[in-house]
DNA sequence: TTATTGAAGTAGACATTGACAACATCCGGC
DNA sequence: GCCGGATGTTGTCAATGTCTACTTCAATAA
C-alpha cells in the first residue's frame, strides 16, 4: 500500500522532473528518460506509455516552455516590449536547456500550438507601443520582436560573446525596439 | 600497402565527415564519433587521439563553420547588410544542423575564436552601409546585425512559424537593417 | 456481483554508444 | 640503429533508447 501499482500522474510529473533536470544540467541531450523514471521512482518502460520517444517529451518540455512563457507575459503589470525581453531574457537567464529545447518545434507536435499562444501574446503586448491596427503588420512586427529578443539573448547565453561581456552589447530589448516600432 | 597503419589526416576528415552526416540527419545529437569513424575506415577509437571527446569534435565542427561563414562573407562580391543575411540564411537553409551547432560556444573553445572572426568580417560588410565610424558602436551595431539575422533564420528554419510561412514573416535582412541602420 | 478489457506499470533483453586501458605500428631525431 | 612520442587497434564497461511479453488495477457492462 506505501506504493500504488499505478503513479497516476506520471506525464506531469515527467516533465516536471525533465526542467528540474534541465536546470541542474542545461544540455538536452543530456537528458535521459531512464534517469527520471529512476527519480521518480517507477520503472524504466513506464515512461513509454506517455511518450511514444525521447523526442515528444523534450517536444512536451518546450511547450511548457512556451506556456510558462506566455503565462509570464499575460500576468505582467508592464506592459510593452520590454516586458516581451524581460520575458525571455529571464527564461534564458535561468533555464538556458529550456530555452535551447524552444528553439525547434518538431512538425505537429505540442510546441506548434503553445509557440502560437506565445506569439498571440506578444501581439497583444507589443500593441499599445506600436500605433499600427493593420493585423497582418501587427504579426509581423511580433515576429521581429520575437526574433529579435531571441537572437540576442542566445548570442549572450550562448557564450557566442564571451569577452565583450556588457559593454559593446545591445541589449535585446534595445534590438526588439528598434525592429518593432515605425517602418 | 592497401590501408597504411596511420591514416594521416584524421581530424580534418572527421570534422568533414561530421559536417557531411549533419547534412543527411540534422540532429547533432545523432552524431555518432564511432559511426564517422566506421565510415572513414579507421577504428573506432582512433578519433579520440584528435578530440578528447564529442564534444570537442562538435566544437571544431561549428567553428569550422563560423570560418565558413566568414570566408563566404568575405568573398562576397555584393556588400551590407544584405549579404549577412544572405549568408546566414544560406548557411541554416542548406546545413540546419550546423548552424544549430553554432548557437552555442564552449568556453576556451575553438568556437570563441572563429566566432571572432566572424563578427570581424560582419563589421567590415556592414560598415559602409552605415556612415558611423566610432568603432564601439560599429561593433555594436554588427552584434545587432547578427542577432537579428540569427534570431529569423532560427525561427524560419525551426520550424516555429510553420502555417504562417513566407507571408507575415519579415525577411532576416529586413529586420537587420532596421537594427542596424540609424540609432 | 462478477467477468472482462484496456490503460498504466514492470521485467528482461538487445544493439548502440561514449569512453577507458592496454597493446601495436610508424616516423623522426639522437 | 634505436627509441620515444604520436597515431591507430582491440577489448572492455556502464549507460541508454526502445522492443516484447507479462502484471496490476479500475471501470464498465452482463
Amino acid at each position: 500500500m506505501r506504493k500504488p501499482y499505478h503513479h497516476g500522474d506520471l506525464r506531469r510529473r515527467m516533465v516536471a522532473e525533465a526542467r528540474l533536470a534541465l536546470v541542474r544540467n542545461p544540455d538536452p541531450s543530456a537528458l535521459s528518460i531512464r534517469e527520471l523514471a529512476r527519480r521518480i521512482g517507477v520503472s524504466q518502460n513506464a515512461p513509454y506509455r506517455h511518450f511514444p520517444d525521447r523526442d515528444h517529451l523534450l517536444d512536451a518540455l518546450a511547450a511548457g516552455g512556451y506556456e510558462a512563457a506566455a503565462a509570464g507575459l499575460a500576468e505582467r503589470s508592464v506592459e510593452g516590449i520590454t516586458a516581451v525581453a524581460d520575458v525571455w531574457d529571464t527564461m534564458a537567464r535561468r533555464e538556458p536547456g529550456l530555452a535551447a529545447l524552444m528553439l525547434r518545434a518538431v512538425p505537429g507536435g505540442e510546441v506548434e500550438l503553445a509557440s502560437r499562444a506565445w506569439l498571440a501574446e506578444v501581439v497583444r503586448a507589443i500593441e499599445p507601443e506600436v500605433g499600427d491596427e493593420d493585423p497582418e503588420r501587427l504579426v509581423r512586427r511580433a515576429i521581429g520582436c520575437w526574433a529579435a529578443v531571441l537572437g540576442m539573448t542566445t548570442l549572450s547565453r550562448g557564450g557566442l560573446l564571451a569577452g565583450l561581456d556588457g559593454w559593446m552589447v545591445p541589449s535585446s530589448a534595445d534590438l526588439a525596439r528598434r525592429v518593432v516600432v515605425r517602418g
